[in-house]
DNA sequence: GGAAATGTTAACTG
DNA sequence: GCAGTTAACATTTC
């Protein structure tokens, strides 16, 4: 389920939690769930796919990875696949399926919270900049790499490279700038337009390329293709969208 | 039932 | 030691 915008909405369901003390944790996540009982959790932040619980003495960093879920307040006995679960007096929460850590709260400082596509503090300036410092990385690769996008998944990838009418493969420095701009502007408009989608369900009907076989467009087949050094697929039209 | 997939990290190789 | 490649993880969908 996670890219980026869905991790905003695993956010808002967390956010009545924010405020109250943990009284119980248990799980199978791999490290010392003790001490967390009797924290208050004050602030959920999210950075691209990650989300952090910050506590009084620590934060949990959770990363749901390609199948990772959650539920708040489940009613059935959560089962042994459970990784984390955080009882409060008013819910509970529950993880199943992801990447959980702990981390000191200083970690959060180091964070570039610049980076994350879906933050008020997203900084384009600042992504246009490390775009130009690698012009020999493929486009596919560069939507995909968390220190300048984070949060931009593979649909997301490949809905925003139909869009602005761009092959996957194009590098990076061959990119006349208003592209590279219209990239970046993209990225994060779609990402938004995800988050909409994705909150009323209707994500899948909108998708133009991703998992699709024909180009909406002009009718033409799709090349479906492993792209990058990511090897991850794409889905692109050869005649509406330009190799740089 | 098999293969592939919205992702990351650890463990390999040369 | 390094950069680059592969395996591992684990669940749902087609």
């Amino acid at each position: 389920m996670p890219e980026g915008p869905s991790i905003i909405l695993m956010k808002e369901s967390l956010q009545p939690f924010v405020g109250k003390q943990v009284t119980e944790a248990s799980g199978n996540a791999k490290f010392d769930k003790d001490p967390l009982t009797g924290q208050t959790l004050h602030e959920i932040r999210t950075f691209g796919k990650q989300t952090y619980l910050v506590l009084d003495q620590q934060a949990i960093r959770i990363h749901l990875l390609m199948f990772g879920s959650y539920s708040v307040d489940e009613q059935t006995k959560p089962d042994k696949s459970l990784r984390l679960s955080l009882i409060f007096k008013t819910g509970s929460l529950y993880f199943y399926t992801c990447s959980v850590k702990s981390v000191d709260l200083e970690f959060l400082s180091s964070i570039d919270w610049e980076a994350d596509i879906m933050s008020d503090a997203w900084n384009p300036q600042k992504a246009e900049k490390k775009l130009k410092s690698k012009p020999q990385m493929m486009v596919c690769d560069a939507l995909m790499d968390q220190d300048i996008f984070s949060g931009v998944g593979n649909i997301i990838k490949n809905e925003v490279l139909f869009r602005i009418g761009v092959q996957p493969e194009s590098l990076i420095g061959n990119l006349p700038p208003k592209k590279l701009k219209e990239l970046i502007a993209e990225a994060r408009n779609y990402s938004f337009d995800f988050l909409e989608w994705k909150r009323e369900f209707v994500l899948k009907k909108h998708w133009l390329v991703h998992t699709k076989t024909t180009c909406p467009k002009c009718g033409q087949k799709l090349v479906k293709k492993q792209t990058g050094l990511g090897k991850r697929r794409s889905f692109y039209c050869e005649k509406d969208q330009k190799l740089y």
